[in-house]
DNA sequence: ACAGACCGCGCC
DNA sequence: AAAGGGCGCGGTCTGT
């Protein structure tokens, strides 16, 4: 059963039950606040348990509840203990709605459904939130104010702004826009059969997001500080550089004969470089590393030492790191190949050199899961390459095409590099031979990738295994440009729709993933339930009583054998995803 | 003074 | 012949 939920003007809510083809089933029933809708929520989800205990389908009973926006709607149910279990969020539903109809970039908000619908006025998407990082001023002096201003505390909590026009009943736009969504779902599905899939699972997305910031991922800044100190030297007291970097700068000026030279400035650098002979066209790392120059190792030192200084040194956790927890905030659908974005600190970066200070709290651990080579599979189940969908069964991929098409097990790193080449779109020079080989053993899942670029190329549209379809060229996208200019851009877009193909495909896969992952999490009961704290691309990091380790490992199997299932054709394609139990994020192998 | 481009690097 | 996917972020530089 679903439910239409709709915040009314007053302040409360309604909800509607619909069908599944979104017509009323019953007459609609107040929630008069927050904590009568949070109840009816609990409710609902009992209900759905014992539906399952007597024998029903499972999850037979349970409700799907559809809303505006999720991220706007959940955080503050969720704080009020409802924990909800399936939704369908009617503004990822139409991204992903507009995006297979070839419409992309339109505004994708209920309202801006509802206009299109009723041929009104379409609104511009609300602009992103401030990102967090903006809006706290953590050590800057006099911040008081724009915390009062900016705070979160502030961010209306979904009842405002729907951006419909005034008048419009929110509920009765709401059910209108939902069965639209679910007749053109249908639609959708004739080309794209799994995409009801990829519209509950974008939804789960959205649980699961809000859910992340909420729980956060464990982070102790004690052993945060020992990497620091033990990096960098102690804190400066007054936010300046560091001594370790302090003593770096001096000696790369001296040995570029500048007393004055910035190391953080590229273009002093260069200039610098050039003085002392050293011929470079830029300063990143790989092209000094060819150099022969003893300021060469004291810079790529500064310079790896600096972005640990400035990315997550003290700064960054005194601006992101709260009680013991990192909250970033997560954008589910924020890449247009449907991999997850997040807004600030830099969530999806964490680098390894910091991972320490991730520890589980005492009496629980962390459970870390990456699925090994998501991408290259992905690709043996999208082509139904017989030769590569086989050497899937190989717990190293790479090795094992290295042995199939080079003749060469320990060829390793040149058949990875010619895979990554061929769905990235590089592959000239010296990968180029390695290419060829790939070519004549795994022909159909070469093809895959050059029809695919040939497609972009042309300027048309792509779709992931489950129906996420990358956006349209924009009509004469090519027009006014030199013949050269032209090739350019259009090898360009090439390269993107070569790559969404296997992207976007391991994005539908990780995202059922995380929709099978956290319905079994919910499962394994009480109050000390394993949280999902951590989710980047093909990683999951979960927060488990160690009590539930061996179950939430369990869990973690179950989930990722399942979204192999579900959305690998063929399903003869292996998908190794294996769980470890460690204290620390860290510990991962 | 401020916004936006550019650079370079972290993650996948 | 050469051609390298997707992000977020901090620091510097440039244009206004």
């Amino acid at each position: 059963m679903r439910v239409c939920v709709a915040s009314t003007e007053p302040g409360g809510w309604l909800l509607a039950p619909v069908d599944e083809a979104g017509l009323p089933a019953a007459p609609p029933r107040p929630a008069r606040d927050l904590a009568a809708l949070a109840a009816a929520v609990r409710e609902a989800a009992e209900q759905g348990r014992s539906g399952e205990d007597t024998g029903g389908a499972a999850s037979a009973g349970a409700v799907r509840w559809v809303w505006a926006d999720t991220s706007s709607v959940y955080p503050a149910l969720l704080a009020a203990g409802a924990r909800v279990e399936r939704c369908h969020d009617a503004a990822l539903t139409e991204a992903l709605l507009l995006g297979h109809e070839g419409r992309w970039g339109q505004p994708r908000s209920l309202a801006a459904a509802w206009a299109r619908l009723t041929g009104g006025e379409v609104p511009a998407d609300a602009g992103p939130l401030l990102p967090l990082g903006h809006r706290q001023g953590p050590g800057d002096e006099g911040d008081g104010v724009q915390d009062a201003l900016f705070g979160p505390d502030d961010v209306p909590a979904g009842a405002a702004a729907s951006g419909l026009p005034t008048g419009v009943d929110p509920l009765d736009a709401l059910v209108a826009v939902h069965r639209d969504q679910q007749r053109r779902v249908g639609v959708a599905r004739a080309v794209s059969p799994g995409f009801g899939l990829l519209v509950a699972a974008e939804s789960a997305a959205g649980l699961a997001a809000v859910e992340m910031g909420a729980a956060g991922l464990p982070w102790r800044a004690d052993l945060h500080d020992a990497v620091l100190v033990e990096a960098l030297g102690p804190r400066p007291a007054h936010g300046g550089r560091p001594s370790v970097l302090r003593l770096l700068a001096e000696e790369i000026a001296a040995l570029l004969a500048d007393p004055r030279l910035n190391p953080d400035s590229q273009p002093e650098v260069l200039r610098a470089l050039r003085r002392s002979g050293v011929i470079v066209s830029s300063t990143r790392r790989h092209e000094l590393r060819k150099v022969d120059h003893p300021a060469v190792e004291p810079l790529l030192r500064y310079k790896e030492l600096a972005r640990l200084h400035a990315a997550n040194g003290w700064a960054w956790r005194d601006q992101w790191v709260r009680d013991g927890r990192f909250r970033p905030e997560y954008v589910p659908g924020g890449v247009v190949s449907g991999r997850w974005a997040s807004r600030g600190g830099g969530a999806l970066q964490i680098p390894r050199a910091v991972r320490s200070a991730v520890v589980a709290d005492p009496g629980h651990v962390l459970v870390v899961a990456d699925a090994g080579q998501l991408e290259p599979r992905v690709l043996a189940a999208l082509s139904g390459d017989a030769g590569m969908v086989a050497a899937t069964r190989a717990g190293d991929l790479y090795a094992e095409i290295a042995a199939q098409a080079l003749g060469r097990p320990e060829a390793r790193a040149e058949a990875k590099l010619a895979l990554l080449s061929a769905m990235y779109g590089g592959g000239a020079g010296s990968a180029a031979p390695a290419l060829a080989a790939l070519r004549r053993r795994f022909p159909a899942a070469l093809a895959v990738l050059e029809d695919a670029a040939r497609t972009g190329e042309d300027g048309g549209v792509v779709r992931s295994v489950l129906g996420r379809t990358s956006p349209a060229a924009r009509p004469g996208w090519l027009d006014g440009l030199t013949d050269e200019a032209a090739g350019a851009r259009a090898r360009a877009r090439g390269r993107f729709t070569r790559n969404f193909v296997v992207q976007a495909s391991a994005a539908d896969w990780a995202g059922v993933l995380v929709a099978g992952l956290r319905t079994r999490l919910a499962r394994l009961g009480g109050g000390g339930r394993p949280e999902l704290v951590f989710f980047q691309h093909d990683e999951v990091v979960l927060h488990v009583p160690r009590a539930l380790a061996d179950a939430a490992v369990a869990a973690v199997a179950g989930a990722g054998v399942e979204a192999t299932r579900l959305v690998l054709p063929g399903q003869a394609v292996t998908v190794p995803l294996d769980a470890v139990v460690v204290e620390s994020y860290a510990d991962k192998p």
